[in-house]
DNA sequence: TTGAAAGCGTTACCAA
DNA sequence: TTGGTAACGCTTTCAA
């Protein structure tokens, strides 16, 4: 039943070459390789559906065509696109994907790159849960190139792809205060005192440092305490109105916004709501609520992008690439105060 | 800089006995080993900060401790949870995760499922595109282990963990024709003759074959059709009243709501709504949105357990499993014809 | 309780 | 234009 797995050995005996010509063949190296050889091989190979493997490839080379991806949380929808993105770019350049999903948690991020590590994949993308910038830094010590997806570690040392955070946090602020709210929640998860993070709390404080008169107050909460969160949305219902919701991310945003349905308050009447990542329900959901949309997609694909011109690099000696991918401010009903 | 690669030899070397021994270390085979060459090799190996590689490993064990996942459409919020799933579950095993998105395409899924297989993944589990049965099948002689996810193949030839489709959607026509609803849109997306939305569509002909009254049109979209979902929308609002949209998946059913909330028409007034997939947003988008949630998670979960059970089985010809793990009707407001 | 040697499926150097 | 051979890092059989 299971048809024995051909090699190139079989290719070889088949063709009546020895093994070395049919690798020349494999890695088109036809310069002085008589036609005839070539059709013949070429041939061989369709008839016995022969394919190299590439663990041995790999062993041999020490190159897998592999690539690893840790992200940190999965379920969060942004995730989905940046998927998309590296996959997409992966593909392009014929590397294949291993994912890990870190969960939130320091040790399994480690253990994941150390697993990828162990499978020799040439590069890693790392969509870091925060916190874990010495571990990171010291796998300089491999030579394995690393590009960092959406968060940066604070020093920088570290090639990363993000987005403009703190210019689009600034700009979102602007709107909002120029819409006329006296009073800002700002929900954020935990355990994300994260370069993205920072950023965009540290835009909300350097513009609000003009406006004595806002007040801004930061919750913080984890999905698997539902009641700190109620907690919190009681607490943000006490601020003066016109008060308005910031949700750091979409996960955060789609939770805090079902638990606000849940005690009946209404978007455009008791509170406005925004936050960052564009998921696609926030256009949905009556009546549309403004985010911060990050080209996702891009993150992906440009992370690729860089990792695999750094794995094809000579001179490994380069400057650090820190690049900040353009987000975009869509506003939405949620926050028109003014058109309430 | 790059620290090179320390391998068995140089452990070897540094404890002072030979590369079999080692080996016996690394795989846990300590019943004839004394026990200060097992503490002397434990230290060497901390000392060295060795790590086996699985490329090497692999390619003499055929082993390669690799799980191979195709999904279908990454950009469907029902992907993240099944991907979470299936890496909870490789983890728990010690298996590693890779992954190919074939976003719809036949061929895609073709190339991924080579690709895996030339990486020698010791399993593959598939959320195939569907209409790719032939050569699914044909990969029967490969001798790795397949477990399908989501979608079975027509002749159920092949090991499938997916939802009880049929049931599920059952209850929801029964539910909606219990609300008193006289005209049915349902929208699905093209090119899925597939066994999931043959089943869904199944249910829905099966229980209106005894309500002659009763008014149901199909709209076959495609995202990159947006011409076609409107002019479908259009369609649809031309149905009798009451009439009620039942999107085929999550993704749909968010394109649907964002196409309609520009024309103005208002659920729970215009039209019923609901969909397959509970998607975090149908919770939150006013007034609620019904749905069929799927146990995505144990989709993920239970597939990924089923490959590696088949991985490590002795005979390989057990039956086949075909197994629908239960999901659950999700009534909320949008369906309430009563209430509204 | 330990080791020598062959081999997994390739690639690359040197020779012919 | 082609082939022999060693090597990649590990496991396994057989022997000691």
């Amino acid at each position: 039943m299971a048809k024995k797995k051909v090699t190139l050995k079989d290719i070889a005996k088949a063709a009546n070459v020895s093994g070395t010509t049919i690798s020349r063949y494999l890695n088109g190296k036809f310069d002085y390789m008589s036609v005839e050889t070539r059709r013949n091989i070429e041939m061989v190979i369709k008839e016995l559906d022969y394919r190299p493997s590439n663990i041995a490839r790999s062993l041999k080379s020490q190159k897998s065509m592999l690539l690893g991806a840790v992200i940190a949380d999965i379920e969060n929808p942004f995730s989905n696109t940046i998927i998309k993105g590296l996959s997409d770019q992966a593909n392009e350049l014929d590397y294949s994907l291993m994912i890990a999903v870190s969960d939130g948690s320091i040790e399994q991020e480690q253990k994941h790159i150390q697993r990828f590590l162990d499978n020799q994949v040439d590069g890693l993308v790392v969509n870091t849960v925060g916190m874990n910038e010495d571990f990171l830094v010291s796998l300089k010590s491999e030579d394995v190139p690393i590009v960092l997806l959406d968060k940066a570690i604070a020093d920088k040392s570290i090639d990363c792809i993000t987005s403009n955070n703190y210019s689009l946090s600034k700009e979102l602020v602007n709107h909002l205060l120029s819409e006329g709210f006296k009073s800002i929640g700002y929900f954020t998860p935990t355990r994300e005192s994260n370069a993205v993070q920072l950023s965009r709390f540290q835009a909300l404080e350097d513009v609000l440092e003009t406006y004595d008169e806002i007040q801004m107050h930061q919750y913080t909460t984890i999905k698997e305490e539902a009641e700190k969160l109620i907690e919190a949305i009681e607490d943000f219902f006490q601020l003066p109105e016109p008060r308005v919701l910031i949700a750091a991310n979409g996960l955060i945003l789609m939770n805090v916004l079902k638990e606000i349905e849940k005690i009946g308050k209404r978007i455009g009447k008791d509170y406005g709501v925004c936050g960052f990542d564009d998921i696609l329900s926030a256009s949905i959901i009556s009546p549309g609520i403004t985010t911060v949309a990050q080209n996702s997609y891009g993150l992906g694909k440009e992370s690729g992008a860089l990792l695999i011109k750094k794995i094809n690099e000579e001179e490994k000696d380069r400057s650090v690439i820190y690049k900040e991918l353009p987000g975009e401010l869509k506003i939405r009903q949620s926050t028109k105060l003014k058109e309430w």
